[in-house]
DNA sequence: ACCGTGGTTAGCTTTC
DNA sequence: GAAAGCTAACCACGGT
């Protein structure tokens, strides 16, 4: 428990230098992780987005207009959102006739 | 092969046969194909924006807080922009005095 | 910039320095007016907010889930929306093909 | 699966469905006005916060810049609840010392 | 090249 | 206090 964290102090035992005392310390490395691992995410993120560009460029291409497919994609995905909502809804009428 | 597909329809043109022909053809499929594509890569895209939410979450258990997290990865991505940005005038610069 | 001042004043009407001289003058009145009519409707909405907030008080009351009745109108919503949006793709499709 | 579906309320028109109703019987129609008193109430909601981003364009039109505009807007909002604070406060007072 | 628009994300409020 | 729904800000794209 004498994990000193920038932001962590819980149980009453926050020191007066709290704050600084981990500047670069433990709780800065725990810290520069995260950030580090949601940077990777974010850049795998951006990648996809880019891969996806250029499938509309493809598409576009070949002759297709990506206003089009940009609207169906809209269409297929309010569909699935629909039969998850419907699926949903039924889990609470489950729960609340004391099915679930 | 025809060149003709749902979505190619030169402007101003609309030949009586041209918009039925492909329905369900090969331009169909070529299309859902597409689509099929992006909505792989849009799902995977979700998937890690989930990801990037869960490593959030964790860093909250431990006490960081996601708001200044998230201004710290908004800093560290302007760096690094920057760095890029100062290296292409660098490279401007080497390129100008014959140094590429 | 010095046709984008904080406000446009009347033509020929426009004092030297505006950013700073119309403080409080014409154009100052010509903001609040603004924010009047806006907050004239927000007040508006909030009281409908309230209204809806009562509504679902009163289903509760006599035994409606308001959790299952938000997805309820939610569904609805969706089935609207997914109207619309064909709709729209319908005519983005007319426009493709020069009928619009 | 099932011919009655929960989620498969009647859209629009049609109010004399029989399937509805006999669904859930008079309990049914009776959600059914609750849901269609709060759709309506909130498309009343959504036409008002059509007219105040209608608002903002004009304020821009005639160069206001909107985002200053709502932080005003919160300000003032903040302000009128810190009166209305401190007259609860006051009343409290006069209540205190037989003043109400 | 700029504006407008739509889609994404973050912050806030509310609910459970 | 966690989770979700709502709203506002941001950003990138296409159209003009």
């Amino acid at each position: 428990m004498s994990d000193h964290n920038v932001a962590n102090f819980p149980q009453g035992a926050a020191p007066e230098d709290a704050e600084t005392s981990d500047v670069g310390g433990v709780a800065g490395k725990r810290l520069i992780a995260f950030l580090e691992r949601i940077e990777r995410l974010e850049e795998e993120k951006a990648a996809l987005a880019e891969d996806i560009k250029e499938i509309y460029g493809e598409a576009k291409a070949v002759g297709f207009d990506a206003k089009i497919m940009r609207k169906l994609i809209r269409l297929r995905k309010m569909d699935a959102q629909k039969r998850n909502e419907e699926d949903e809804l039924l889990e609470t009428y489950k729960a609340a006739i004391g099915m679930s």
